[in-house]
DNA sequence: TAAGTGACCTATA
DNA sequence: CTATAGGCCACTT
C-alpha cells in the first residue's frame, strides 16, 4: 500500500506547512496527467514528459510510473533512444504492438511514433516549417 | 544528521 | 555495442 503515503515528512506539514508539500504533490499529478494524455498509437520519452510537466529530471517521471503509474499508459514511455526499459522491454513492446506502434526489433522509431505535446505543435505551426 | 544505494534516465566518448 | 559521468529523489544505514 502506497498510494497517499509518501514519507514522514507528511507528519509536519500536519502544522501548517501545506506550502512546499503540495508542489511534490502537484508535480506528481501533472506527470501522471502528461502521460495520461499520450494517444494510443503515440510514444514519449522520460525526457518529455518531464520537460512538459516540468519535472526536475526524468528519472523522477520513472520513479513516478514505477510507484504510481498502474493506471497509466506506461508502456507508451520510452527512453530516449527507443528502447524500453529492460526489465518491462518484454510487455512494454507488445503492448504497444497491440497499439500499430510496430518495433524494429527492440527499438521503436521515434521519428515515426513520437507524441508532440499540444504547445510543441503549437510552436512548430507558428515557426517555421 | 549524514552518507550510501538504487532506480522504468540521458548525453558523451 | 560498453563505459562513464551527471543529476534528482526516496529509502536505508
Amino acid at each position: 500500500m502506497k498510494g497517499t503515503l509518501r514519507s514522514p515528512s507528511v507528519a509536519k506539514e500536519s502544522f501548517g506547512a501545506v506550502h512546499s508539500e503540495r508542489m511534490d504533490d502537484e508535480l506528481h499529478e501533472r506527470v501522471r496527467e502528461v502521460i495520461a494524455g499520450v494517444p494510443a498509437g503515440k510514444v514519449a520519452t522520460y525526457g518529455d514528459i518531464a520537460a512538459i510537466a516540468g519535472a526536475p529530471s526524468p528519472r523522477l517521471v520513472g520513479r513516478i510510473l514505477a510507484e504510481d503509474g498502474h493506471d497509466l499508459p506506461w508502456h507508451r514511455i520510452l527512453r530516449a533512444n527507443g528502447t524500453p526499459a529492460p526489465h518491462l522491454q518484454h510487455e512494454q513492446l507488445e503492448r504497444l504492438r497491440a497499439e500499430g506502434v510496430l518495433a524494429d526489433g527492440e527499438r521503436v522509431n521515434l521519428r515515426v511514433y513520437r507524441w508532440r505535446s499540444p504547445q510543441e505543435e503549437e510552436e512548430a505551426e507558428a515557426g517555421l516549417f
